[in-house]
DNA sequence: ATCGTAATAGAACAATCGTTCTCTTCGGCG
DNA sequence: CGCCGAAGAGAACGATTGTTCTATTACGAT
């Protein structure tokens, strides 16, 4: 195994056995759901003790709220990157078309099993945990975000095709998992044009 | 197997206990999930006892099965109800308009915490499952029998439409449960009029 | 050299998971 | 009447749940 042989190895301040931990985890949660998956099921595949655990996190809820929250960050940078990347002299439907396919992009490459806070959700029932208040701030930065970038692009009512874009958007990675993307992306690109361009 | 003893519809007790039991079942497994429920839990809340439960179901899962499949039995006869009380005279936009606010009221009335097929898939991953062939079944209903309504309602390309009308009805169950139904429905319906009635 | 931190290793915890078992009781029908 | 199936009551199963514990090793900073 690693660790012993390199000697200019750093010391890491966001620890190795952390970092292993928590994207097995996360990668687990993903693809079997939550409750499906126990803490010595991502032990095991992590490689981490149990003490190393609970020295990073207080208990397993914590851990899946590091997962969401990695999540929230990782399909945040996602956009602003992509958002960068619009040309100046783009026109207000370009700009649109870009982000309908930017959306369609993230589900079809990151997101086959579907939205990874509707599918916590559906596992947390209590809507005062930790768990749904990631899933509740990651929705309102995702409407957020979405509502500034229709109006940058000139889009008439931006608050009411972002709440259409929301919701499409929804549906695409519910609908990429359960019927598949072949049937789910061109059904959110159409509608979504229709809906943006209106 | 069943006995075909009596001539005259026989009294088919429908045993009283299974009823309890598939009943309270389903409330529970909706409104907490499934693996977050345990069987020790339904069967104290319905006040049936163990053996009883593995005499009418082989175990937890077909019980879950059970659960969704009187779901889509329930939602199937509430639309077909639904679909014979609009007037024959009816025009085209008004049937459109009538089943918009069918399935908002669906959504509103029955279904707070979010799709049952959708919330259980998410806690089941494995497709080739019980539990998701349910969930493939009902949804290729929903889809088909959408098309065929709006077919009936002489709205051009029935297919397209029915895609979009599937998309958005799984976004407001979603919306519903996670971001509340004052603001997931006018969201609903406004998007699935302009759809519809392009 | 020593202290503190991080990680490893593994035993053990009570609690709960889904399931199977035996034994008794009830109620309707032949 | 006797019979049989449905339901109740409850003990017990092994497996796994999440969590806590002690003991040991490695490495960097003081």
């Amino acid at each position: 195994m690693e660790g012993v042989s390199s000697i200019v190895a750093a010391p890491r301040k966001t620890s190795e056995a952390r970092e292993r931990l928590l994207s097995i985890a996360s990668e687990l949660f993903y693809r079997e759901g939550i409750h499906g998956v126990g803490m010595d099921r991502v032990l095991a595949e992590a490689h981490v003790t149990r003490a190393t655990m609970y020295r990073h996190f207080p208990g397993k809820e914590a851990l899946v709220v590091a997962y969401l929250e990695r999540e929230d960050a990782d399909i945040r940078s996602r956009f602003t990157d992509a958002e960068q990347q619009v040309p100046d002299d783009a026109t207000g439907t370009d700009r649109v078309d870009a982000l309908i396919a930017l959306i369609a992009d993230d589900i079809e490459r990151h997101h086959t099993r579907g939205c990874p806070f509707i599918n916590a959700a559906a596992e947390f029932p209590d809507a005062s945990s930790d768990v749904r208040r990631v899933v509740r701030r990651h929705r309102e930065w995702f409407r957020d975000s979405l509502r500034s970038m229709l109006e940058g692009a000139g889009v008439a009512e931006p608050d009411e095709v972002a709440g259409s874009l929301v919701m499409l958007r929804d549906a695409a990675l519910v609908g990429g998992y359960l019927d598949g993307v072949e049937v789910a992306r061109p059904a959110f690109v159409a509608t979504a044009r229709l809906v943006a361009h209106r």
